[in-house]
DNA sequence: CTGAAAGCGCTTACAG
DNA sequence: CTGAAAGCGCTTACAG
């Protein structure tokens, strides 16, 4: 069914139903009933590939994330799409799991002109990889900051934050306070862990221990606690870098008969709903997640309407949750 | 840049480009190379809505899911992703919110021919108003099985997963099991309310209370508990339909000092990571959530291939996690 | 082994 | 207010 037979069917050429499809120009009362009956009685939908190759817009946004499993991501998900539907956008998600085939497989759809600019929330050391792809295309970096890059960004300080967390770690008293990190390739990753260091560093506590979370599971987070308690010293607080991270760990102290926070206090990061449900409930690192996701619309909305701008950085608020693990 | 270009660059036909982009039909080595040589040179991108125009055909499936922040669901779409892939398909995650306004604004996708297919987990009510859109595209419902429409689905068997919770309370000596649902506009809520039901009446008990959470997540799972707490006499299990809707129920069991299982059993639904953060761990009926998944692509990929073929219902087997909470 | 040409289904100046 | 025609960037018989 194309917009051929309609204009066959109402007798009209297929510009007129062209120009009632998409409710501009001038169409006689008569002419428009006439093709809107046509394209009701024949069920016509109008072929988006054809009228995107002509227009060269889609209307469509594209958001890689690497894990929708992660309620953090799903946060700033939703606030990508909240914005978006305001301005008359719709999102594609693509979970890459932090796979460059997957990574570069979802680009082409940006490549090939089937959106119009892309979110990403990938390890910023495999967007080297990705940017050959994008080229100039309208793109945005979302919740991974990057000070020397071209592309815009949206993010935190999480320096800062990761500071904050082991300086209330350590006014509580804790001594011997280990981190559970994520993959390094990940900017955020590196940069939380420069904090853990530095906020020991300046207390003058050389006791430090890091373990890496295979992934952001809360099961890689009871394997990663598992390793930390290897040691010989134990430690008497863990600072883990996402609230999945920090429920996963919960739960291996608690089967290991270590009670929080009395015997080990534990920080979290993201101020997802996660941390509501552990027991005792998280204190935690808690993110913008939503208005993240929104500035990193409005960046990019921004540069498809002019794509000669120049690229911002964004960076939100953080602030601390205390609740009952430290 | 076009095809033309690198025709040009290139000094061959376009059509000889088109060949050694498809890897189809032979071209002289020297010209293969010219045109290679001309591809990186331009980091050409061939136009994936020109080719998919021309040639009828995506390669990608769409996945409609209500609510990506649900880990059941995040589960599933693994599953979808994992078939997908090995079968040379990409897969485009929509997230209806169980919106029938931005439902059938994702569905351009598929009548505006840039999915070759659809997978939809949303609720069976809301699908009449979707399937006009549908048409006769190749789609399956995932994870919401229902006997009598024409649509391929594959689900559990809800009903008797529902009696087996329930009678699993009742062997514990239970008396007041109360239940914790959601929207009644999807099947499985109404299924397993009717499983509810039966197994009590079966066992003769006339104690039934049913709290109806406004969303899944845990906040809503804790609100519906707290109007369970309300009535006149406290009930001594609850019954969740998610596991995050039962993660919030133990969150405002322990709030209000009551201990689980001893005070109040409780049993949840799904088989997700959550059921092992929470404290105590949650014993819950697992749906084969990859499985489900899976399955869904290969029905999805055999209506693609042949449109004409019946639509086909696949039921999969559910089993029972006995953790902590039961 | 290669190229000219038709055509996928739209939109949009342009002329009337 | 309307229609004929060009063109978006591809692929694919077809002829050579």
């Amino acid at each position: 069914m194309s917009i051929q037979k309609i204009a066959q069917l109402a007798g009209v050429s297929v510009a007129t139903v062209s120009r009632v499809l998409n409710n501009q120009g001038t169409v006689k009362e008569k002419n428009r009933e006439r093709v809107l009956a046509a394209i009701k009685a024949s069920n016509y939908q109008p072929n988006l590939l054809a009228r995107q190759l002509r227009t060269a817009r889609s209307g469509m946004l594209l958001v890689m994330v690497s894990n929708i499993a992660n309620p953090f991501c799903a946060d700033v998900v939703k606030g990508i799409e909240a914005e978006a539907e305001q301005n008359g956008y719709r999102i594609l998600l693509c979970n890459s799991g932090s796979d460059i085939t997957r990574s570069q497989s979802s680009l082409q759809l940006l490549s090939g002109k089937m959106v119009d600019g892309i979110i990403t929330m990938d390890a910023l050391t495999t967007l080297p990889e990705l940017s050959g792809m994008i080229g100039d295309a309208p793109w945005v970096q979302c919740a991974e900051y990057d000070e020397h890059s071209a592309v815009s960004t949206v993010g935190i300080h999480d320096r800062e934050a990761s500071i904050f967390a082991i300086q209330q770690l350590l006014a509580r008293g804790c001594q011997r306070i280990a981190m559970i990190n994520h993959d390094l390739n990940y900017k955020y990753a590196q940069l939380r862990e420069q904090g853990y260091r530095e906020a020991l560093n300046a207390a003058g506590n050389g006791w430090q221990r890091i373990a890496y979370a295979r992934d952001l599971s809360a099961e890689a987070g009871s394997e990663a606690l598992n390793q930390l308690l290897d040691g010989d010293a134990l430690p008497d607080a863990v600072f883990a870098v996402s609230d999945s991270l920090a429920a996963g760990a919960l739960r291996a102290l608690s089967s290991k008969g270590l009670r929080v926070p009395e015997a080990v206090a534990v920080i979290g990061f993201d101020g997802t709903e996660l941390g509501e449900i552990t027991s005792p409930q998280l204190s935690t690192i808690a993110q913008p997640s939503r208005a993240i996701g929104q500035q990193a619309v409005k960046l990019l909305l921004q540069k498809i309407a002019d794509p000669g701008s120049a690229a911002e950085k964004i960076i939100l608020d953080w602030h601390y949750i205390a609740r009952a693990s430290c």
